[in-house]
DNA sequence: CGCGGAACTGACAACGTTTACCGTCTTCCT
DNA sequence: AGGAAGACGGTAAACGTTGTCAGTTCCGCG
């Protein structure tokens, strides 16, 4: 009647003694033989298999894990950012971990700035062999220490501050910024209103270093006063993009740090009877799905987060893997951003014919 | 020089002999005394946390894992479904294990419909004490057979067949189907367009059963030509409302299966000069954050993702952590679904005064 | 002053696998 | 025939923790 009851009978899980039992050998053949070690014939080796699939034998990984000191878990710790990203960060992680043995344990962390040996204490009991650390996690210097002191390895993504620590896997953010400034101001706008992210991702104040030099570049003056605070958040942009355009006068491009708030920017210019890209440009960051999914399609920065995520799963696991013997690996690696001019962005009003 | 020759030491993790050494009892008692149990001296007790405090001391969690014959690792397989979706049911199965024992493994899958065993073998190898099955994994009866065959418990998340096996979270796909076609007919609509799911998904069929009911209701026709076969992706999505649209006459309405197909019946209007809802009505489902963030705002079907995930990780947990003697947990459990008008929907061109 | 019982503490085994070391028995080569 | 290399098994130990059980201490009470 209740189909729980049946396995309430003893459903020992199979073991290498099962498998050693039905194959007629000792266990340590089996374990040599399943594990593809020498010292087995081709006979025995294939009697054991066939045993070993027949009993649907898995070895347990916790006795594996314990006695090679491993637990071969990766931690992914990351700060309510947008959807996309943080599958992306998902996707190019568990990409390069494919039919491996190591596995991917999520580990969302608000307000990591605020408290950062809380969340090192998180990581530290979840037993992890290694720890991919997104933005802001990666430049708590704290946390950095903490690790350091357990010995828990560790890779950052995209990383500001202290460059040479652990290894690095970045993007010239200044750079990224530089760009997509370059291209709003190539366009004949000077009147540019600006959307900052969470100030507690040092990313921030890269992206807005690039945007000075673009216009210092382009010989014109970034209005501080239309620089206004978000936190990567749709609802807070929706605000800021709000307080912007009621400026007077309103700037002709906005230039938001990601592309949700972007996103909102676009549903705010709408509210107030604003045509983008006609009335008023609007660029993003990130090259998240959004910026594609939105109308107009965002002018956006590619940002490689896939393929830094993978990167990063890449050289920590090459670390984790590593005889502590072999040489230092290169710690660092930097990945290119691509400007994607789309539809959201034309010149100002005044420049057109 | 190189930072990482320091570690080349022995970094040897402390364990609970050292605190046992440092504190002067047994690591019996070490063990008693972290772990809260009885028949420890508040004196000793206390002697014991400072000495595991110092020594930053943190149990092996794969000894504990050995002994107690569990991983507490908990899976979640999923298929490329949209972003937000995947992170609302994160965010849902993270919630109920905060602070808890269990971890969280992701195990993105794609087409495990057409090889459920090899998914199977996936979730056995990884050494889980539990899995989440979102659909269209759920719905597999060769996976659910395995499962059940090697004793791994699972938690179902709005499968649509077999619902007495397993823990099984449901929403009323029919009736949320039938909700939103409801609205549209109301409106006065008769030329509905649909754009489907991914056929693999059980879930498309329900929801076009609740619009099939929608219309008997109402005494309309559900016209079959209208119907078209997309993939829950945009770029699909895209092409089957271009596809919709050019017919003629044109549907004053298109129904999606999920918001980001809507997002793209959106984009395709927009791209043939269709002002929506002036024009054309579009309602999309899941109450992700694209229909959020879409301009119109998206009409659509708020699916409580993360309170199912959240009641899929509760009780799966329970069922885990039940001393197998206890009464059969009630294994079933319904959300309810909610319709969300927003703007995107509206009376047809005709009944406009 | 001794006794019963509760409270506390520690020795030992166990969880399932791999590693180490050594011994035996094939097999095949010269 | 002698010898060497390869194949395999036995036994023991290890990984770090907790369960079992027996032992010790301490207390109040007769």
């Amino acid at each position: 009647m209740d189909s729980s009851s049946t396995e309430a009978h003893i459903s020992r899980r199979t073991t290498i003694i099962d498998v050693a039992k039905m194959s007629g050998v000792s266990p340590k053949t089996v374990s040599r033989a399943l594990n593809d070690e020498p010292h087995v014939s081709a006979r025995v080796r294939q009697l054991v298999k066939d045993a070993a699939a027949k009993l649907d034998y898995h070895p347990n990984l916790t006795a594996q894990s314990l006695i090679a000191r491993r637990s071969f878990l990766i931690g992914l710790t990351y700060e309510r950012p947008s959807p996309s990203y943080v599958v992306d960060l998902q996707n190019g992680a568990l990409d390069r971990m494919h039919n491996g043995r190591y596995r991917l344990v999520v580990l969302p962390f608000n307000h990591a700035s605020e408290r950062p040996e809380e969340l090192g204490k998180l990581l530290l009991r979840t037993g992890l062999d290694g720890v991919l650390l997104a933005p802001p996690a990666c430049d708590q210097i704290e946390l950095l220490d903490l690790l350091d002191r357990q010995g828990l390895p560790y890779a950052r993504i995209t990383p500001q501050k202290d460059l040479a620590r652990g290894i690095v896997i970045t993007m010239d953010e200044v750079a990224a910024g530089q760009a997509v400034a370059s291209h709003v101001l190539d366009m004949g706008h000077s009147r540019v209103g600006i959307i900052l992210g969470d100030p507690a991702h040092a990313a921030s104040l890269a992206r807005l270093e690039g945007y000075r030099r673009a216009f210092a570049e382009h010989g014109k003056i970034l209005d501080e006063n239309l620089i206004v605070t978000g936190d990567f958040t749709y609802a807070v942009g929706y605000d800021a993009a709000l307080d912007l355009l009621r400026r007077d006068p309103a700037p002709t491009a906005i230039l938001a740090q990601n592309d949700d708030m972007a996103a909102a920017a676009l549903a705010a210019a709408r509210a107030l009877g604003l045509a983008v890209p006609d009335d008023l440009s609007i660029a993003g960051f990130d090259d998240s799905e959004v910026s594609r999914t939105a109308w107009p399609q965002l002018t956006t920065v590619h940002q490689p987060v896939s393929a830094m995520a993978w990167d990063a799963a890449d050289r920590l696991i090459a670390r984790l893997d590593a005889t502590h013997e072999g040489p230092a690996l290169d710690q660092r690696h930097e990945h290119a951003h691509a400007l994607l001019v789309r539809g959201s962005t034309a010149p100002p009003p005044a420049y057109q014919e």
